[in-house]
DNA sequence: TATGAATGAGCATTCATTCAT
DNA sequence: CATGAATGAATGCTCATTCAT
């Protein structure tokens, strides 16, 4: 048992240890050679961990988004308004915070366009729905509360995808000026409509 | 005197000529040698044309873009209600018929984001502009003719992005099914909304 | 006779245009375009004047060497001693002056060693021998006027080879800092000994 | 543990394996695949050796450069006389005993001639200035012995020289014949002038 | 005579992955 | 468990020369 705790966390050391370089590079400019040695083990011991170089991406993901999830949540528990709870949800899109798990995934984006493996779709296919539920979620408990108007719950598809729409399209602009103001105002606009008056 | 070639239509013509094999395996799929074979001209004469590879790829997108937007303008042209209208503008994330460009454009996305070259950002920068343009003008003459409150305007570039959203959100989970429905479905609801009863 | 007149003319004076391009980049650096592009022709129609590529530096040697040949006539005449004469004489592996040709000679010399074809080597053959005898002349004037130990002559070979010695040496090393003192300091000393006092 | 190999010893077998491919065809000519399978090795073996193409004929280079040297010293310290030691010294630039040296040689003229890098023109520096200490050496003990006036240490420069211009002269004309003879007629002719009588 | 469109051989280097130790 | 030596596939681009016009 103990060797498997062991390996495992050792699997979770060796992405970490990669964090800033795949960051900074990105996985596609980086060799297996660099970030063994990053990690300080051999070049081999990297395919006693990992199946693959983009599996070391992978772990990271997982990590990040683990970590991702619980401050996210957090923050989103301190907010009273659905309003403000689903800024805060967006602000994975352009807050200096989550800019490293920004970076994946971008990176995840490019990868599964060029390269759609199975595994990899499947694994994006869960990170976004359950982030997609937890937003349904939040809605959802805004139309409970008599906060918005039920409608509002046909537009989650919509909303959700908004931000992942907005970023890419800065993304491959170089345009991420805005894109906090853009969101908000989207966001502060559907809620002076969607909004039932107290 | 030398030979007289249009080097504009030739340029065109072998831009024309590797389309398939672009759109089938994907630009970084393919060697200049493949592409050259397929236009029936040698390795050496790609270059007289085209400055690189990925030159190749844009003179396609340029030429799939002006034929999208014939084809589109046409069909916008055809529909009476706004609404309409932006269902037909955003049939390019889901018909049949835009799905080579839809292609070409998953390619763009995903080498902008994997190697941000200024000179590809700025092809789509300038793409995307001229697209949100034209979106925001049928938005603004739903408005200028009594048919939408102005309030829509201030969701014009929320309204834009989530078709990119949804788009890649299916592309990168592999489920494109519903897109149209989803899509669509927003669509109406916010226009129940956004409507101004006549 | 009009024509072929014209023809050996614009034969050199293609590669005279194409002068400064050759020192400057060296004519392994440039692109048969680039030439014809300097000289206002066609690419093609290089090929009209020469056999190829190369021939346009044999073609700019002879002019070049035509020219320092007469310079450098002019130049020795006017000394009076032996020993100015061959400074003199020698200056071509150092003066500001003759830079140009020395350029064209580093070019000879490698391309002669890298591909060694009978046409190169020929023509190296009759220019350095053309010149050896001048040298030779010098020095034999030297001795018949009593003026040098007819000793001297044995050593003409080594002291004709000497200058390309030095010059190849500093070449390779990219040291061409001290060439003339010591080329001359050579020529002293071996002319201290060498004079017959008057 | 993975294998140990010898990395510095390797490294020489691998050129030492290349030797003969380098002296017939000349590096320019040669592919890198041809050079390692030559050696035995994979093609991309060759770079955990070696840092590019030319670095082996660098370590070619010094190998037979070590070797010559100890050959030389030892037929050197034969000889009683400076002028049978200097005849011995230059020796190189015509005896079949050093024709691969020689080869090298003209192909490190030849290549910093055309592309003056600093790597090799430094290296290139150090091997010369390498030999001409040993020269002048040979010369000083000449001087300090009593056997030849001091002045010959005025002519040193241009004596080294000397034989690099004769075996220049001699290779881009393709005339080696006379070689030795010519040397050694120098030699001889400056000893008579230059000795002690005893 | 003049042209320039067309050509295709040629090549160093990188790097993910394997496997002998 | 760990290693790093060995591998070889994979590729965009240049350019001298030809030849149809």
């Amino acid at each position: 048992m103990a060797r498997i705790v062991d390996k495992i966390q050792k699997k979770k050391d060796i992405a970490l240890a990669c964090k800033d370089l795949i960051l900074q590079k990105g996985l596609h400019n980086l060799t297996v050679a660099q970030m063994a040695k990053e990690a300080n083990i051999g070049k081999g011991t990297t395919y006693e961990y990992f199946r693959s170089k983009e599996e070391i991406v992978f772990e990271l993901a997982l990590i990040l988004m683990q970590e991702h999830r619980k401050v996210l949540e957090a923050a989103i528990t301190k907010q009273t308004t659905t309003r403000q709870k689903l800024k805060e949800f967006s602000s994975f899109f352009y807050t200096q915070q989550h800019k490293e798990l920004r970076e994946i995934y971008k990176q995840f984006i490019a990868l599964s366009l060029l390269h759609p493996k199975t595994e990899m779709l499947e694994f994006n296919a869960t990170s976004i729905q359950g982030y997609f539920d937890w937003f349904k979620e939040i809605l959802q408990e805004g139309v409970n509360n008599g906060e918005l108007r039920p409608e509002i719950l046909q537009l989650s598809s919509g909303m959700f995808a908004l931000g992942d729409g907005l970023f890419i399209q800065s993304a491959v602009t170089n345009t991420l000026d805005d894109l906090q103001q853009k969101t908000e105002a989207y966001i502060d606009t559907l809620f002076d409509i969607m909004e039932i008056a107290q």
